[in-house]
DNA sequence: TAGTATTTTGATAACGATTATCAATTTCAT
DNA sequence: ATGAAATTGATAATCGTTATCAAAATACTA
């Protein structure tokens, strides 16, 4: 049930940082990585409070920006304003297409398009971080209706 | 000084809708039009404020909302969570390079990438209807500091 | 294991961007 | 000009998120 890999991961990064660990914290990652999609702040915090009615919101949205810099979460923001955390660690870089219908979200990679993005880099002289893209349609479920 | 091309199709979107041309609304977009980049809506306020006083913040986010409606301004939602507008009207597509740095943006297209995006979304049988594509990453200026 | 310095916590207030409310003003067809 | 309907600015409200702060938990140390 616990990801022993991905806590040894969070305790490192606590280390480092000279913070200390907590039952909390631990909770909250274990409910994370026992959910497998896009959750919001409010989502999980719902979740680990099923489990610990104590665990309140400010802690949650604490432990996420952790979960962000020690490379367990990535932070999604799309067009709705809110944002979304989906698991990270060991996990492949991806892009998203979603269906504007029913709010689905499939993860896409096309390796032609990661090397022409490289070379947009390139011939701007920029040093590449990251990139994020979406591709926003109906998927053919909704077409149908 | 005033695009009356960009005003006709404002004044056509607000008759179809059944709305009134209002004094308001034309100097808001005439001030809009005569800035050549992307601007937040207080950015506009503050812009509009100097030539009426008599404006309100308000105003400007509903005036927005009907340039976009109307197909002459483009809503941008980067990292931050500020909303920014740009011309649309006889703009074309594109997408955007931004330095992390000092924030500058570059606009490019690669006709390449849009052709690979449109066969992504056949790939999975959605009917495409946009995309957004942001390149972060360090421009030269900001990398010899 | 008790003492203690430091960090973490939950509740709550504060925040920034945006939207809703509402009475007063403007628009426009008559 | 009249009057119904839309628009307006000031303000309050909303939403997601972050800051504050006293109390609790943690991890050293002796």
């Amino acid at each position: 049930m616990t990801k022993v890999e991905e806590l040894s991961v969070l305790e490192g990064f606590l280390k480092t940082k000279a913070l200390k660990h907590s039952r909390k914290r631990e909770e909250i990652l274990d409910v994370f990585l026992n959910v497998d999609r896009h959750l919001t702040a409010d989502e999980l915090y719902r979740l680990a409070k099923k489990k610990d009615p104590s665990i309140g919101f400010a802690t949650v949205y604490r432990t996420l920006k952790l979960l962000s810099e020690s490379g367990l979460a990535a932070e999604l923001k799309f067009d709705d304003g809110v944002t979304r955390y989906e698991h990270m660690y060991a996990h492949k870089h991806h892009d998203h297409l979603v269906c504007t219908g029913c709010g689905r979200m499939v993860e896409v990679v096309d390796p032609a398009i990661e090397k022409l993005q490289e070379r947009l880099f390139r011939k701007h002289a920029f040093h590449p971080q990251r990139h994020r893209m979406e591709l926003y349609g109906i998927c053919v479920r909704c077409k149908r209706r």
